[in-house]
DNA sequence: ACTCTGGTTCAAGACGCG
DNA sequence: TTAATTGAACCAGAGT
DNA sequence: CGCGTCC
């Protein structure tokens, strides 16, 4: 799903358009689109507490969980104690192109239930952990719980019309925030500007900040937004079938040899 | 021997105290 | 008709 | 840094 190592590719291949960033601070005063469904789904994920022998999220009175509460409160604090201003973006519909997976994923889902019940039963608390993970959700409610968080806050929501990460791409495209904080590298196929990774992993995590700017990865790639697209496609993205044997490598070649997607098709 | 793809597996927050 | 990620690291195997 | 807590 997405491109398959794409920033590993832009890295060999257009180190230039790759600049090492200290610290937050460098972003004082800046907008910065973040996919909040995202997040949401690492907090649920992660946020949790060893309770005689299940892992649950943290909640409150009512037994309601408050994991992705607490945990966007605490980053965007964070974020705000250093001057960026963050423009959450929750996911929309996802696209019908993605649908095809669903079936695949529902039975992953249930076999990691079956394996939850039986790592319980076997009192393995790591297996536990792992499977409770893997059936993990992230509710409408919880996306409205977090909304109504954010608006209290004075932090800027946007509803996605389909993917975030989408929508954060044309947000930093139409010149409206400075730059997309995720660590999807489709982003750039979407437009965006310029990409900011391990924004927040950089502290806790002692990863470096990375930016990622397009202008330049096209520069020095020498090819065309519409034929970095092309690229992109001939690597293999969500929206279609694989080509086979054909990964960034290959892509890039066949893109250099014929200048455009549709040349390419016809020589195959 | 080397390169590349493709499948599988895994891990994923933030804070403060001592 | 609830809600269903994602990328990176690793390894196997095909192609050159 | 390791570990417990956050609700």
């Amino acid at each position: 799903m997405g491109i398959k190592g794409l920033m590993k590719f832009l890295q060999d291949a257009a180190p230039k358009a790759i600049r090492e960033i200290d610290s937050q601070q460098a972003y004082t005063g800046r907008l910065m689109a973040i996919d909040a469904s995202m997040c949401l789904y690492q907090f649920m994920i992660m946020i949790r507490e060893n309770r005689s022998g299940s892992y649950q999220n943290l909640t409150n009175a009512e037994g309601q969980e408050t994991s992705h509460i607490v945990g966007m409160l605490s980053r965007t604090i964070r974020l705000m104690e250093n001057g960026i201003k963050p423009v959450y973006v929750f996911d929309g519909k996802p696209p019908e192109l993605k649908l095809g997976e669903l079936a695949a994923r529902r039975q992953k889902r249930e076999q990691a239930e079956a394996n939850l019940q039986a790592a319980v039963e076997a009192g393995n608390a790591e297996e536990v952990l792992k499977s409770t993970k893997m059936t993990t959700r992230v509710t409408k409610e919880h996306n409205e719980q977090t909304k109504t968080l954010l608006g209290l806050m004075g932090v800027p929501v946007v509803d996605a019309p389909s993917e975030a990460e989408a929508t954060c791409a044309a947000l930093c495209r139409d010149g409206k925030v400075y730059a997309a904080a995720t660590e999807d590298a489709d982003c750039l196929t979407f437009g965006t500007k310029v990409l900011v990774r391990n924004l927040m992993a950089a502290e806790s995590q002692k990863k470096q900040i990375l930016e990622v700017s397009l202008e330049r990865a096209l520069e020095q790639l020498n090819i065309s937004m519409d034929q970095f697209i092309d690229f992109c496609i001939l690597s293999g993205c969500d929206y279609c079938d694989t080509l086979k044997g054909v990964g960034p490598s290959t892509a890039i070649k066949l893109l250099m040899q014929h200048g455009t997607i549709e040349k390419v098709i016809e020589e195959l």
